[in-house]
DNA sequence: TACAATAACGATAATCATTATCATTATCGC
DNA sequence: GCGATAATGATAATGATTATCGTTATTGTA
């Protein structure tokens, strides 16, 4: 992308922002469309696409590779994730990574920016409706 | 999938584990499918995909997911990786996350089964390649 | 306010990765 | 060998994402 380009404001890039904004779901560009279809009923999925890749090459958000489609997630500091086998939700997890990162730059050659884990197994919610 | 299915020998499965044992690229479908057609010139890219994915379900090798195609490990056992922003290789990190999964269990209602973690940054070999 | 430059849009075609389908082939137990 | 069926190769189909392109909206300036 040409980086001599300078951003025009959009209420469309607004809007998703907005929408991604406050919630911790990590939602995929297919759900914010949807959600947004309703304020914008012209709304181009490419659109959300365009301006979700904008925002992560910016550092405002996240990109969240997964199993399935990407995921989006408004908060861009390195955080961990827990992925549920049973329904599938992604949830924010408060851990820090800093230790991992300090021990894993002590036996590697190269530069280590960030650190970024994933938590795999059944959420409550699901440890529940299994119990039935 | 069927569970009640006994698998039976393929000489096409048993070479692509052989091509991806042994290994530490991380190579994706493609890339197996495009080693292994010298020795299978008929070989399908279906067929790889399938049986990588009966490997996976297995447990016998793990899949990877980061931006772009799937990437598959001969090493089934949870480690971490470290992902060159560079040249988009992935190594292995030889660190345990048996201490972030106890930490992480602590404060989380839920069951954490496993933890896979991804460091990012530039590999040595790309350090070398900017610095000149 | 008018206007030129151009970023962003919406619609949609194209691409890429992966899966499904199906007729044929290979494997396996008898 | 033979029957049952898992696996294959070819290819169509799907799902996610990106590229294209003519039109629209934003922005800076006259
Ligand atoms: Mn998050
Ligand atoms: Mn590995
Ligand atoms: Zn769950
Ligand atoms: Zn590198």
């Amino acid at each position: 992308m040409d980086t001599s380009m300078k951003t025009k404001f959009s209420r469309q890039r607004e809007a998703i922002r907005k929408q991604l904004s406050g919630r911790h779901d990590h939602p995929t560009a297919e759900t914010l469309y949807e959600e947004l279809k309703e304020e914008f009923p012209r709304l181009s999925v490419a659109t959300v696409y365009r301006n979700l890749n904008q925002l992560v090459e910016s550092g405002e958000i996240a990109k969240i590779n997964l199993n399935g489609p990407a995921r989006f997630d408004y908060n861009p500091e390195p955080h961990s994730h827990f992925v549920c086998k049973g329904c599938g939700c992604v949830v924010d997890m408060s851990d820090n990574n800093d230790e991992a990162l300090i021990a894993a730059r002590k036996n590697f050659d190269g530069d280590i920016e960030s650190c970024s884990s994933q938590f795999y197994g059944m959420c409550s919610q699901c440890i529940k409706e299994t119990a039935q």
